[in-house]
DNA sequence: CCTACCGATCGGTAGG
DNA sequence: CCTACCGATCGGTAGG
């Protein structure tokens, strides 16, 4: 959609043209606040990063909070993109699970947020400061988990994982990896980390896994790139 | 030891007084830092709580720089005192890793440190900005991923351990574990997620045990409050 | 340990 | 979208 040549009223072209300059502004923003967290987020020094004044991106935005809301939706958007969507794109049952466990990883190993997972950061950032901003950040985090879980019980009505497996429990699990691995290569730099991770999360598919889902992890497995993730020796 | 009847020169008094007020001021500044983080700790907030000016204060540190390590430095100390020492005192082996372990969730869980793991919040801060308080942290946090990796060698070396297990793997999935719980804990006030954390825990010392290691279980579940922890369907 | 002060930056506003 | 400005707070200093 081209918005130079819409024929739209000039109220709307103006819409429109407001809403691609606030577009602009919430990815440098995701970007800035991934980096220097929510608070680091200035209005002064996204401002200059944009080459605007001050009060003219300010008023894209009432206050400093709906600033951060605002770029907290639009982090979650691009999370939406390049994680839970391709995900989908997968057959429900121990290969979404297997997808959205890596793609989340992935996102985070190459550097997609800049500052690490943007959540993992917000999430420490605000966690005891209560508010309208805390309260996004974890409803969001809550989905993430949420759809972890619901791709744990596909599994299990698929037949692919055993019915025993406390579905919220492997989630925590699950999400704890994921944090760990960021967390290690966040402060270490360290990219062994994303093969840990993965090679905990295989090893509990492995085990939870029926007969008929087993049969599906060894192309799970052919897509990581070559590492000797489960032959630990045994 | 009682520093107002010491007999000691004026000047040694001075500065045991000294040091006593760096004391005091360092007590508040952790319990600042972990609720706000080591940038909220600004130092007129820190001179008001204690109500002292702003430049009083500032004498005892160089910099704000030099408060934020002195202040890591404290709150590492607390650490020691509470969670590792604890720990040391049990036998080598799978009794003193469980410890380990358990020390570090009680202690985020009885909320000894305010803001929640005050190193997991801190390292989630800084890990973006390079200088010498993301080294200090990084480095500290390194040295309890080697502690715990310790006490995994030990455990295998007493024979209570499959010798096949990885230390750093196991070390790197209790220390996600712990951050799990830490987060799930500071976002959504969760205390179930300390059971999770302990349950994904001795699931993996179970399977891991040896027939000698294994008798060691059943003592250190009996310290576990009444929780079916160890009992899924199957 | 204090008062008094500095330049820089913060979020936000007035007025156009 | 701009210039010009506000009070508050930041880390830090001078001088005692």
């Amino acid at each position: 959609m081209d918005v130079e040549h819409e024929t739209k009223s000039s109220t709307t072209r103006s819409k429109a043209k407001g809403g691609r300059t606030r577009q602009a502004i919430l990815e440098v923003a995701v970007d800035i606040a991934s980096a220097e967290g929510l608070e680091g987020l200035t209005i002064g020094r996204l401002a200059s990063q944009l080459s605007m004044s001050k009060s003219g991106l300010f008023a894209h935005f009432g206050s400093k909070e709906d600033l951060q809301l605002a770029t907290i939706d639009a982090a979650r958007a691009h999370f939406i993109h390049h994680v839970i969507q391709p995900a989908l794109d997968n057959e429900r049952g121990l290969q979404r699970l297997w997808k959205l466990c890596d793609g989340w990883l992935s996102h985070v190993q190459d550097g997609e947020c800049s500052g690490g997972c943007f959540f993992a950061a917000a999430a420490s950032e605000f966690d005891s400061r209560p508010g309208l901003v805390r309260d996004r950040i974890a409803a969001i985090m809550l989905e993430w988990l949420g759809t972890l879980q619901r791709a744990i019980v596909e599994s299990q009505e698929a037949g692919q994982m055993d019915p025993a497996v406390d579905p919220p429990q492997l989630a925590f699990e699950f999400n704890s990896f994921e944090l760990g691995a960021n967390w290690s290569f966040q402060l270490y730099g360290d990219k062994k980390a994303f093969a840990r991770a993965r090679e905990a999360m295989l090893e509990r598919l492995h085990r939870y896994s029926t007969r008929s889902g087993a049969r599906l992890l060894p192309s799970i497995e052919a897509n990581i790139e070559a590492k000797p993730v489960r032959s630990r020796r045994k």
